[in-house]
DNA sequence: GTGTAAATAAGAATTGTTCTCAAACAGAAA
DNA sequence: TTTCTGTTTGAGAACAATTCTTATTTACAC
């Protein structure tokens, strides 16, 4: 039967989905996507599993891209790229940041270093050279 | 009369406001600092005027911390430091980013870097040794 | 004075997110 | 099986940050 994994819990399809994928998507888009497979899927219940995943660490918050903020179930430090085009976030993986500047940072200013993010943001490969946008 | 600037343009007032802060506020801490000076200013007149800085590149935004987008006026690329205790957001001034990160970002995803944004997360001097008593 | 375009106040509308609560569920115990 | 208990969920109300709308005010040219 086809009964397969519908009938368990959504929370584990939230996050295999998250996992699945690497366009560190928002809440609506994980909803989006699971949509089809569990049709009684609630929003409310991406957003309380996506915050639940984060409180464990299982996933991690890249911050709010233009007002939606974006997961990433890839926990381990990486760099980002954020495209002011069409708001894709990219991995960086090439690109490493240099632990002195942690504890640079660290020392700099007596505290303690839990976590960086270092993201650069522009115009990625296609929106550097979009087709002209024409306002009618 | 006394009547002088106050009746001007709160435009640069909000700017300005902004610029002689290092705290980072966000559109809600501004409308608070400036209230008192000019009773009649409109909290829709701080966003409107924040978002237009930012688009012409007078400010720029730090993200939102716990759901409220931070702005800096302090334009020149700098580290930050997020206080996961206190919540502050400090200026690590000390610290640059290599130039051959962004170098590497930009061409490993053969797109253009317009900016980036390296910022540290964890606990500050005061935060990380709490309850800490001066000499009296 | 009049005309005009920019800036604003006020608050309504929108939007992403969180909260509430009753119902459904999973597994243990009887 | 049936009952019990704590967990997970759907539906949508509530919320907060931000944006939008509209009428009013301002600055300035004529």
């Amino acid at each position: 039967m086809e009964t397969t994994a519908k009938r368990f819990r959504k929370r584990e399809a939230i996050l295999a989905c998250l996992q699945g994928t690497t366009s560190h998507p928002g809440a609506e888009w994980v909803f989006e996507q699971l949509k089809p497979q569990i049709p009684d899927l609630s929003l409310g219940t991406v957003y309380r599993n996506l915050s639940l995943f984060k409180e464990q660490g299982k996933i991690i918050s890249l911050g709010t891209v233009k007002g939606v903020e974006r997961f990433d179930a890839n926990t381990a430090p990486h760099v980002h790229f954020i495209c002011n085009g069409c708001g894709r976030v990219l991995d960086l993986a090439q690109i490493q940041v240099p632990t002195q500047l942690s504890d640079a940072a660290a020392s700099s200013m007596g505290g303690r270093v839990d976590s960086c993010q270092l993201t650069f943001a522009g115009l990625c490969g296609a929106c550097k050279t979009p087709y002209k946008e024409e306002t009618p």
